[in-house]
DNA sequence: CAAGTGTACTATAACGGATAGTACACCGAT
DNA sequence: ATCGGTGTACTATCCGTTATAGTACACTTG
């Protein structure tokens, strides 16, 4: 369910995140589903259970899990809504490489083109 | 000419590497041109020479600039080119937030106006 | 009670980034 | 020739972040 790159300059705490809302924001993990304990997924990625608890404390920091301590760790009804949220910002993060882009002579034709790729792709996946 | 964010995660000699090939790319420092010196570069913005001497090394390893020494550094006549050979990496990350968006819902015609309004921009600037 | 869950805490190792300081070599102008 | 600018090389050190190790405790369910 999660897959760690140990040599990348994201830590390893902040791919948990990643990974966590991109399974939320595209449904495969919804309202009510459990998290992996931090003990099971620690051995399953063989990581620390710190480095697992500091993630998720902070997904629920951000509201998108509850803990329900002795029994396990749940995603929340607004989880979705809340990841939704953050689209904008990553629109903001695609039309910032669009500008360089255009800056470095790529015609706009070329860009559109990838985009439609990206969205024709869910097809197949 | 050159601005450094001494709180987000990226290194600040990776900052001025970045910077140093956006100038290129978009034309504003061409063949020939001097690039500051370390020593006054370390003044202006308040950083280690040894740290600008780290991010100009990888330029010049990367061809981008050559130095001439006890003279200065300048700008190679295939650095235009160079730097116009890393858009089809930029590409591909522009294609990968796309993807995300799609999952996340986002209609493409919202992209596409991103895009749009990216390659419109370049009159005012 | 036992096993699984979350939580809290301290200590430590490891790495990268940045700094400080020094020294040397080169070029150009005066 | 000297001086001031340039690049270069090196060592040492500090600091923050990341990740680990280990322990202990509280809670819930079966």
């Amino acid at each position: 369910m999660f897959q760690i790159d140990r040599f990348g300059r994201t830590p390893i705490y902040e791919q948990i995140i990643d990974q966590t809302q991109r399974l939320i924001a595209s449904g495969i993990l919804k309202e009510g589903d459990q998290l992996p304990s931090v003990r099971a997924l620690s051995q399953e990625l063989s990581v620390n259970p710190n480095t697992l608890q500091k993630a998720y404390s902070e997904l629920e920091r951000r509201g998108l899990c509850v803990s329900a301590p002795g029994n396990g760790r749940f995603v929340t009804a607004e989880a979705f809504r809340i990841v939704g949220e953050g689209t904008k910002e990553r629109l903001e993060e695609l039309k910032k490489i669009a500008e360089e882009l255009c800056m470095a002579g790529m015609p706009m034709e070329q860009v559109f083109h990838a985009v439609n790729d990206a969205y024709g792709k869910e097809i197949e996946s």
